[in-house]
DNA sequence: TTGTGTTTTACGACCTCC
DNA sequence: GGAGGTCGTAAAACACAA
């Protein structure tokens, strides 16, 4: 659905640092409250492999977006945010050394290579529709076709970001789950996008793992609930049943999730270098 | 083609912190 | 009081089955 998938893929996506320097998006310029790099939180994106880059030279990035004044502009401004299929490429866009998303078993490029810029994006009859990768592949046609990728009924409106920008903001969000304004203001410059609007984004996508998270606890007390097998019950040796409870974990499900999870500690503004 | 379910943006209400 | 957090929800975008 989101990066996430690609980023638990074997395959490296990102086989370098998760934040090539020549991206534009330079590493977060906090520094982790503690002697090491913070552990991995979310065991779910081990397969993200976050590499502290080499200190980055001060953003470089020529945003072709100025950084809107008003939060609107660029939503509701006379052009679209962001160009979503537009040949040209952003000035922020993959770097020279961005590995593709290797392709996945079958035939075809690259996934990402197709989501990005790649001319044969709209998934293919052959190609099973709802793949891993359905996200990158979807709004390719969307965003980019039918004009501003944008419509709007009566006050509400919705824009659908473009495979760039949800990477991007996905691998903020898998380095830190909360952004700091500093980043904040780099990555809203560097995709078109407001300030405003990755802040939204930020906090949808922490409701979206609280949500998951949530739904994957109620799974796992589902197959607790489950009867064993008979050979799995646990039997003292004298062969006396247990008094069957929940385990530990179960006990208190908030509390099994922060063992599960620690809880992110935003880095506040005023502590950054 | 249409109906339905899911995901993705965006907002408002409310809360906490500084 | 402002900024940013969660929570709940609206609505568009999308996938898919009938």
């Amino acid at each position: 659905m989101y990066v996430g998938y690609v980023l638990d893929k074997d395959s490296p996506v990102y086989p370098g640092p998760a934040r090539p320097s020549s991206l534009g998006l330079g590493p977060p310029t906090y520094a982790p409250p503690g002697p090491a790099p913070a552990p991995p939180q979310y065991p779910d994106f081990a397969g993200y492999t976050h590499v502290e880059p080499a200190p980055a030279p001060p953003p470089t990035w020529a945003a072709p977006f100025p950084a809107p004044k008003d939060d609107w502009a660029a939503a509701y401004g006379p052009g679209p945010a962001v160009p979503a299929a537009s040949p040209a490429p952003l000035a922020f866009g993959p770097p020279p050394d961005f590995s593709p998303v290797p392709a996945p078993p079958g035939p075809g490029p690259g996934i990402l290579a197709q989501s990005l810029g790649g001319p044969g994006a709209p998934s293919s009859p052959g190609v099973q529709r709802r793949t891993p990768y359905e996200w990158m592949r979807r709004n390719v046609a969307a965003a980019g076709g039918g004009g501003s990728g944008k419509t709007r009924t009566k006050d509400k409106y919705r824009v659908v970001y473009t495979d760039h920008q949800r990477l991007e903001l996905e691998k903020e969000f898998h380095y830190s789950r909360y952004i700091t304004i500093r980043r904040k203001s780099e990555l809203a410059a560097n995709l078109g996008l407001t300030e405003r609007q990755v802040k939204i984004w930020f906090q949808n996508r922490r409701a979206k793992e609280r949500k998951v998270n949530k739904k994957k606890q109620q799974q796992q007390q589902q197959q607790q609930q489950q009867p064993m097998p008979p050979t799995q019950l646990p039997l003292p040796l004298d062969g006396t049943p247990t008094p069957s409870g929940p385990p530990l974990g179960s006990l208190c499900p908030t509390n099994a999730g922060l063992l599960g999870t620690p809880s992110p500690v935003p880095v506040k503004e005023e502590f950054l270098p």
